[in-house]
DNA sequence: TTCAAATATAAACATTTGTTGATGTAAAAT
DNA sequence: ATTTTACATCAACAAATGTTTATATTTGAA
């Protein structure tokens, strides 16, 4: 009664393949080839393929779901905890970049009802970030601005984090990379005089 | 020898139907369809399926790729620059939103040798914004930073505009769009005292 | 009217794909 | 030693899919 090193393997590798060729482009054959066994065998794993696309994406929204709570319930102010934000989302992409890149570039493949739970969690994260952005005003730590296009260009922005950590060549500083991002995010590009 | 509205019709039923479910998902059959005639008529349009997205996205790449050259020409200042290479994705995004979420989209579905040269287009386009970037803060424009992260985090922070032009619920107004983006982008979150 | 181009259908094709069922073997637990 | 449990194969399936070939109808230009 394991069943835990190998189905990992198998996860991983489906994780792997998946975040080469898409998941549509990923078939059950492509995965078990590489973990040189029959097709047939997966199903010693999985229920089903979609359930491998389920696994990781509601694992690691809630990841991001578990990060995000803890720093809107905290006591900092808003400036500390947007800041906060954009380091769990450096940390959770420098940790897990291939299920971040699933979470940006296949969640589309999803069947209802999953389809449908999933665009809700979304949704819901956007609108906490959306809550610390007016908060943030109200405090006077942010300026006015149209809360939805700012969180709409804020989550945006940091979506490509996994791409520093997936392709090897880049490698970027985690430490260089949150105080770029910081500085962009609270100060923009412009230089001040 | 028409060839042109009936294709034309065929092309734009193609493009909404891949948006709503994707390349991959999108078959034949369901364009043909939609379009009230058998699958295989499809093929008096189009030479294959790839066919259809090849189309979209080179030429739509090509109207982002004249967009910025012609900025990068000119004599304004970069800060200017900037800001016109913004107005100029708000501006196609809101002229064809379709297209251009399929590029954000599906790119990865091209095949060889079709997606290399994608791909260097991508790259390229980058590069011209990383120019951009330097030639501000070699002005004194731009403040100091991290070429690379910026130019990821500035892309990456425009990619989602086809979003509100794709649904109907949002319908932002572009004036306001541009303004609130380059004030972002420019002078970042923070509130100034 | 004639003729070619545009537009359409029907039938079939070769693959690919997710999944199942029956079955076998090695290892671990009882 | 025996029975589970984990891990694996083989064969086959039904459905889906991109594409081709042959053929027909409609339509606009000569």
């Amino acid at each position: 009664m394991n069943l835990g090193s190998k189905k990992e393997a198998f996860l991983q590798t489906s994780l792997q393949l998946i975040h080469e060729k898409g998941f549509k482009a990923t078939t059950m054959r492509d995965i078990a080839e590489r973990m040189n066994f029959d097709v047939s065998n997966s199903y010693n794993y999985i229920r089903s393929k979609q359930d491998i696309l389920e696994l990781f994406l509601f694992r690691t929204s809630e990841e991001f779901h578990h990060a995000i709570d803890n720093i809107l319930d905290s006591n900092y102010a808003s400036d500390e905890k947007l800041k906060q934000v954009i380091s769990a989302h450096i940390q959770v992409a420098a940790k897990k970049p291939l299920e971040v890149a699933l979470m940006v570039n296949e969640w589309r493949n999803l069947k209802e009802p999953k389809y449908s739970s999933y665009v809700e969690l979304r949704v819901l994260y956007e609108k906490k970030m959306a809550k610390l952005l007016r908060e943030g005003v109200k405090s006077g730590k942010f300026k006015e601005m149209n809360i939805k296009i700012a969180t709409a260009l804020i989550l945006s922005s940091i979506r490509w984090l996994y791409d520093s950590y997936t392709d090897e060549n880049s490698a970027l500083n985690p430490v260089e990379l949150e105080r770029e991002i910081v500085g962009l995010v609270f100060n923009g590009v412009l230089l001040k005089h």
